[in-house]
DNA sequence: GCTCTATATCGATGGATGTCAATATCCTCT
DNA sequence: AGAGGATATTGACATCCATCGATATAGAGC
């Protein structure tokens, strides 16, 4: 299951595959790697699991979130939405606070394949 | 020096700072990571990648590539350059052919930055 | 229930990007 | 020099995307 759905959790398309630089990647393959590295390729995103990452326990409330990258409330919230649906953080709701928490191994599973050994 | 300039060897980035997940990204850095990131993010780009990758000696001719990806001579062109401005290729003429090839550790030196441990 | 605060969604907008056809450039060979 | 083939560049176009202000939703406490 779970091969044609648009929606891509990063564990899923990292158990598809060999290494990039192993052997030709499918069209099908590499547009799910593509997708995976485009939620990557921001610089707000990469500074918000950043900031994610280096916080207690991995895990960030989005009002501390949205302050140190300097961008609108709505903006940052939309960054979020894009990192969690591609898998690289989970979110939690505790009362009136959304808590936001890096995959363990989501980012480890991406970079495995982009690397040749 | 090199810090300043928009055009970005990998190389250079990713001597620049600590994995994404040891500590906070600076603004810079994490626009320099997203740019390369960005490069990669595209699938017609990772299959080109991957192709070369798996050519004799991770190298192979602009004629070779135009067919296997199934878009126009143009926009294969196009993707290359993206690809050796971004550092991940390098383009050496050979008469009247192009030979594009893996700059060897560009891959890995991204994946490092993005890798936990 | 009402208010206040935190977060998400909506709609609009400007800028980036992938793609192609047409054309230019460059190299080789006759 | 001229012709032919390989690659790059240009210009146009459609789509995607980051961003914002305005608004909706949802939870907490009075």
């Amino acid at each position: 299951m779970s091969q044609t759905i648009s929606l891509l959790p990063v564990t899923d398309v990292t158990a598809c595959c060999s290494p990039l630089t192993r052997e030709t990647l499918t069209a099908a393959n590499a547009d799910d790697l593509a997708r995976s590295l485009k939620a990557l390729a921001d610089p707000t995103r990469l500074r918000l699991i950043s900031i994610v990452a280096a916080s207690e326990g991995q895990e960030a409330c989005a009002c501390d979130l949205t302050e140190p990258v300097g961008l609108s409330q709505p903006t940052v919230s939309h960054h979020l939405k894009v990192l969690v649906d591609a898998g690289f953080l989970s979110r939690t709701q505790r009362g009136t606070w959304a808590y936001f928490a890096l995959v363990p191994g989501a980012l480890d599973s991406v970079a495995r394949l982009l690397v040749s050994a």
